[in-house]
RNA sequence: GCCCCCGUAGCUCAGUGGAUAGAGCAUCGGCCUCCGAAGCCGUGUGCGCAGGUUCGACUCCUGCCGGGGGCACCA
């Protein structure tokens, strides 16, 4: 139990008992002074107005309603304007490590959510083009996001989904075929608006490589097209697992219509009369169901456009039973998601389930310019490029290290040239340092002993308590708020917490009791630090 | 014109309506006969502007200014 449990259960009787308190949340913050004490809540604050008392009078009720334990709180007192504050006993928070060390790899993880199933959609980038830095931020914060979500409980299915007919494919396709007959020595005229990429003329060589000149009748939609989106298919899924990231399902959109789910939805529209036909295209009545406007659904051309299929996809999602829609888009697709949802919501689902998570744009600085990237004119630098530069590590960090909603600079010569500085760096330093303090004082006959972890007193020693035992909040938090910066944010505060404690409290050379407590604290904190990383997906190296 | 995101220290960014707004990098100055100096300690007159909401606003609301993205019978 954290500590916040703690005192939420420790505060809610007495709240019951002097006032009309019916559950509304208690906010328990870390006051920034440590004078104000490890916890404090605002609720008299709060409920001062509905009681029709001054604040602090109300505090001063609820202080004297508590039952105190004084092995666990030392001190509960009222500040300023009517905040209670409340301090740990030191030697009770010193015996709390032995939790996080029985508890080991499942330290920070809960079961809230156990027995709830989540989809989690992301990267869902076509087969055109290898994966570029900008897919880099949605595959790393999704994969992640994913990651938390099975922290807390959830049975997370990671799915992919695509689509591989259409326009960008048929283009694609006639792509290939003309590099493939300009490899043959033909002069044929490239289109500007076609794929540049120098991949396309690597797949047109393999197909050389096959076929040899068998295939100059083919056409583009047939062994070009397939042989392209294999792969890059096949390029992308590498990409992917170089980040540890692996799909489990990967949906394809044109099931979609095989399954007659494309059918069948628009005729439950026409029926229930929330389509109608205008200039030969079928609309959806968004403007009925809340929106703005009206949107097309059928081209007069009798293709679908993208709207149809993605209600359809999202259909399957409630019929596959899950109880967290998670979507992972990029800013450029906000547009679309108000008319999916609405049309949910038509058809009786509990859009309520969907979470849509957008992200901004990462602008790429290279040379001190910025890239404006476009996989078709193959002005991109790829999410595989990058990994080369940097590694795996700093790649899954620095996209997790942001919010979302903020735009990120990615100076890939900074990245390049300053590695080293990489905040990454600094926690996995720390984890090498716990891991040699073992090597080291094995060496000196010394064991980690829980005997008396009380001894363990001083600020140092007590900062990095405090901040270990705060990790299962953190990543409570952090999951329901699909926030993984917060993950970063809090790791960097740990990492610096142990410093300090190692640079004011060593070890060896210590009295025999307080130095086992010492060793027991130092692996506590290597544990939340490795079970940290393991969530973003970054490795705890022993040495660097 | 409409919609979304952003504006916090020289730079990149944190900051669930709370008490004296933080970190990393950069600058300058200290600390290794002692468990890893990829570390620690010190060093800074910063919340775009103007109103409003309230006990309290970087945080919520309105307007303005500035930057990014989006507004197709493309996906």
């Amino acid at each position: 139990m954290s500590l916040r449990h703690y005192l939420h259960d420790l505060i809610v009787p007495a709240l019951k008992s002097c006032t009309a308190y019916d559950n509304d949340p208690i906010q328990f913050d870390i006051p920034q002074q440590i004078t104000h004490g490890d916890f404090s809540t605002n609720i008299a604050l709060l409920l001062a107005k509905k009681a029709k008392t001054n604040p602090r009078a109300l505090a001063q009720s609820i202080v004297d309603a508590l039952a105190l334990d004084t092995a666990v709180l030392q001190k509960v007192e009222i500040a300023g304007p009517g905040f209670i504050n409340f301090f740990f006993k030191p030697e009770f928070l010193g015996e709390s490590i032995l939790a996080v060390l029985q508890d080991g790899s499942f330290f920070g993880k809960s079961e809230k959510h156990k027995g709830e199933r989540a989809n989690v959609e992301f990267v869902s980038a076509n087969p055109t083009g290898p994966l570029t830095v900008g897919h880099g931020r949605n595959s790393v914060f999704g994969d992640t996001v994913a990651s938390l979500l099975e922290a807390v409980g959830y049975d997370v299915d990671r799915e992919y989904y695509f689509n591989n007919a259409g326009r960008q494919m048929r283009v694609l396709g006639d792509s290939t075929r003309l590099r493939y007959l300009q490899l043959l020595g033909q002069t044929v005229e490239f289109p500007e608006t076609y794929y540049q990429g120098g991949y396309i003329s690597e797949i047109a060589q393999t197909l050389v490589d096959e076929f040899g000149s068998t295939l100059t009748e083919e056409p583009a939609e047939g062994k070009f097209k397939d042989q392209a989106e294999k792969q890059i298919f096949d390029d992308i899924k590498r990409t992917l697992k170089r980040l540890g990231i692996e799909h489990k399902n990967f949906f394809n959109e044109n099931s979609l219509y095989e399954e007659g789910k494309i059918k069948g939805l628009l005729e439950h529209f026409k029926t229930e009369g929330l389509s109608y036909e205008k200039d030969g295209a079928v609309w959806l009545k968004l403007s009925e169901l809340g929106n703005d406007h009206d949107r097309v659904i059928v081209k007069s051309t009798g293709e679908p456009t993208y709207r149809l299929p993605d209600i359809a996809y999202h259909v399957t999602k409630f019929e596959r039973g899950y109880d967290l829609i998670v979507d992972i888009f990029g800013s450029d697709h906000k547009d679309a998601y108000p008319d999916v949802i609405a049309a949910l919501k038509s058809l009786g689902y509990p859009v309520d389930k969907i979470q849509v998570l957008i992200h901004q744009f990462v602008t790429i600085i290279m040379n001190g310019e910025v890239v404006k990237m476009s996989t078709r004119k193959a002005n991109y630098v790829t999410l595989d490029e990058l990994v080369d530069e940097v590694g795996t590590d700093v790649t899954r960090y620095f996209f997790n290290m942001r919010s979302i909603s903020s735009h990120m600079n990615f100076d890939l010569d900074l990245a390049k040239k300053q590695s080293d500085e990489n905040p990454v760096f600094y926690l996995q330093y720390a984890h090498a340092r716990i891991c040699s303090i073992i090597r080291v004082t094995q060496e000196a006959g010394l064991q980690a002993e829980s005997e008396d972890l009380h001894l363990l007193v001083s600020p140092e020693e007590q900062a990095l308590i405090k901040k270990i035992l705060l990790f299962p909040d953190i990543v409570l938090q952090s999951a329901e708020s699909f926030e993984t910066h917060k993950i970063t944010g809090y790791l960097q505060e740990l990492a610096e917490a142990f410093h300090k404690f190692y640079t004011f409290c060593r070890i060896l050379g210590t009295e025999q009791k307080l130095a086992q407590a010492r060793l027991s604290l130092a692996l506590a904190c290597k544990t939340v630090i490795r079970n940290g990383l393991s969530l973003l997906g970054v490795s705890a190296p022993d040495k660097m």
